[in-house]
This record gives structure tokens, sequence and C-alpha cells, in this order.
DNA sequence: GAAACGTGGCC
DNA sequence: TGGCCAAGTTT
């Protein structure tokens, strides 16, 4: 990439790349934020943690990322665990198909490798669900691999250090080619895997997508934004109505003696052919989506992708199927204590434990039974 | 290369 | 409330 050395020539004076590299990774070992991952050289927890993150908050997955590895603590045990499990490990957190590429990957490499994942990032690339990003960012930090990660956080601090902007929608692509070339000219051939941590830890506790924190920033010197920058506009939320059933009874099930009766809840599994969300489980969709006054339990605004969903939650007996979409999968009455531990979509989840038919979180689990049924 | 793929949390 | 995300990958 004999051109990215150029472009690194006409920002940075002769001899500063090895200044900016020192004074990044020296910033991150006094700010880096201690995270569950980052005490962990495992390549397998790595992978885990970097599959996990992506588009997805720190805050949300730390305790997910914990509760992931306590279930599968080793590649193998992941290998070879059913993928319903893996899906309810990370139901709730979106994106399942990532889920579903690591379980297939983590079962490639149980096959065919003895479990052990592959070193280079070349060859990580090749397994499912691992792209760009991902490969790199295993191969630097688990394996001092030189190799440059471009995130959205290093695309941000790098196009607002060389003040390069998106110009069209067509320029994107050419500026990310710009930021790759400059991130692999930057990256520390000594310290690949904390240059590219610093970078994104950077971007993330510092250099924020609004209000970036320049005074604070330790690269400031040769940045030559020290600001915001201009961002293409995003697309409009759209809006939706529907409708989806609670519907619960009390088990006459006496063939299981640990749990010989309790409450269940009416289920319907995605279909496996759905792009949305296959195999997860969520409560049953309504014909109508227009709930009498008084049938309605709840409302709720579930936003997923680009659409805001107005969600009304309605009591359906059992007797009145009618009332419920033709079924598009499985429907099944689950025990409430079992449904919590299910491949459930986030929307279900939610919908549950807000009528407190499950507890959102393990701790928190007094509740009041009368007060279930009279919630608005 | 664009479009699809989810969600919890924060302002 | 409505908008805006957040450590990308696949098709």
């Amino acid at each position: 990439m004999p051109y990215a050395g150029k472009m690194v020539r006409q920002i940075f004076e002769s001899g500063t790349i090895s200044a900016l590299r020192r004074c990044l990774i020296d910033w991150y070992e006094r700010n880096r934020r201690d995270l569950p991952w980052r005490n962990s050289q495992d390549p397998y927890a790595i992978w885990v943690s970097e599959i996990m993150l992506q588009q997805t908050r720190v805050a949300v997955v730390i305790d997910r990322y914990q509760a992931f590895m306590t279930r599968f603590p080793t590649l193998v045990s992941l290998a070879l665990a059913p993928e319903q499990d893996v899906l309810a490990q990370w139901s709730g957190l979106g994106y399942y198909r990532r889920a579903r590429m690591l379980h297939k990957a983590a079962q490639l490499v149980a096959a065919q490798r003895e479990g052990n994942l592959p070193v280079t990032s070349t060859e990580l690339r090749l397994l499912p669900g691992i792209g760009a990003y991902t490969s790199a960012a295993i191969a630097s930090i688990a394996h001092g691999e030189v190799v440059a990660v471009v995130d959205g956080n290093v695309e941000r601090v790098l196009s607002r250090m060389a003040g390069w902007e998106v110009v069209s929608r067509t320029g994107a692509t050419a500026l990310r080619r710009k930021i790759e070339a400059l991130a692999a000219q930057l990256v520390d051939p000594a310290r690949p895997g904390d240059f590219n941590q610093a970078l994104m830890e950077l971007g993330a506790t510092v250099c924020l997508p609004r209000n970036p924190q320049c005074l604070t920033c330790p690269i400031s010197a040769v940045c030559k934004t020290r600001g915001e920058h201009k961002t293409p506009p995003r697309a409009r939320m759209l809006s939706c109505e529907v409708g989806h059933a609670l519907s619960v009874r009390t088990s006459h099930n006496t063939a299981k003696a640990c749990c010989p009766s309790g409450r269940e809840v009416l289920l319907e599994q995605r279909p496996a052919s759905v792009t949305v969300m296959p195999g997860m489980w969520e409560l049953p969709l309504l014909r109508n989506a227009a709930v009498p006054e008084e049938d309605l339990r709840m409302t709720v605004r579930h936003a997923i992708m680009q659409v805001n969903y107005y969600v009304r939650i309605r009591t359906v007996f059992e007797d009145d199927v009618q009332e419920l979409a033709i079924a598009a999968g499985e429907r099944r009455w689950v025990p409430l204590g079992e449904a919590a531990g299910m491949a459930l979509t986030g929307l279900t989840r939610k919908v549950l434990s807000r009528a407190r038919l499950f507890p959102a979180a393990p701790l928190d689990s007094i509740t009041p039974l009368a007060g279930v049924g009279m919630r608005g």
C-alpha cells in the first residue's frame, strides 16, 4: 500500500507515527476499562466477545458475556450444545445470525481442528461469522499478528484525525478504503493488539460520535478536526401497529414430578424459513391488532431495525384460539420457569418481564402473584 | 454495493 | 416519546 504511506506522510511529519503509537498505547494503559474479556488470553473467549460486541453496546454485553462463558466455557462445549441452547443464551441481544454462525463455526473447528481456532487472520476469516474486522481483532489481540482493525470507532477516530469527510453516498466506500490503508500504516508492529484496542477504546470513550471529549484526547495535537464531523443522514423510522396474545393457563400436567402444576404460557416458534429471527419463540400474533379496551393488557413500543412497533398485548383465554393469527410455526404451552430459559425474542422477553411472569434478572424474583393480570 | 439483520439503553 | 445508536457480516 504505497499510497497509504504517502497519505500518512501528508498527515504526519516524519517520525511522529511512533510518537502517535506511544501516546495511544500509554493512554490506553492508563485508561482502559476493566472488561471481562480483557482478563483472558484465550482466543475462544476473545472470539465470543468480539462476536457479541458486534453492533452491540459494551454495557449490554458485559453480563451476557459472563453468562455465555459460564454456560459454554470452551469451544467444544459450545460445539456440543443444541442450537436452541445457544440462541437462548443470545436471547435479547439481537442479530441472532451471529449466534448461529458462532455455533456453526465452533462445530467446524471442533470437528476439523480438534477444537483449536486458526491462528492467522487469513484463516480465521474463512469461518462463518468472522469477517475482516473480527479476524483482525482476534489475531492481533490473541496472537499479536500485525494487522489493523477498522470498526466503527476506528473509522470515526481516523476520519476525524485526518480531516476526511463523507462527501457522498458513493464516497463512503472510497473513504473506508483510505481509512483501512491509514490504519494499516499506523498499527504498531510491536504491540498490534494493544494499539488496535487503544484506537477502539479512544473512539468508545473519548472520540464520541457526538460530544467528542477533545480536551482529554491523547492525540488531539495531530487531529485535523478536533470536534464533531459531518455524518450522512439516517433513514427515518417507520411505525407499525401489531398485537400479540398473552395466554397463561394453570397446568394440569402431573407427568413431571418436579413441577406437577404451575402456570404455562402459550408460545409460538418462528419458522426456520423466515428471515427475521428464525427459530426464536414469541407470543402468538393476534389476528387483529385493534384490541378492545377491556382486553388490553399493556402496550409496548419495540423498535426493530428501522421500524417502531407499537405493540398491543391482550389476554387471550385458552378457548379463544380464534383471536390468534394463523400459526406459522409450532405452538406450545410452556411452563413459565422453562420459558425464561428459552430462545425468546427480545419483545417476548420484555413483555413477560413487564407482566411479572418471570424475572427480568435472577435476583428480581419477588413478585406478588395477586398483581398479575391487573396491570395496564 | 446496497440491503438485511435486533435490541436495550440513554437523551 | 421518538431518535440514535454499538467492537460487522452476509447475501
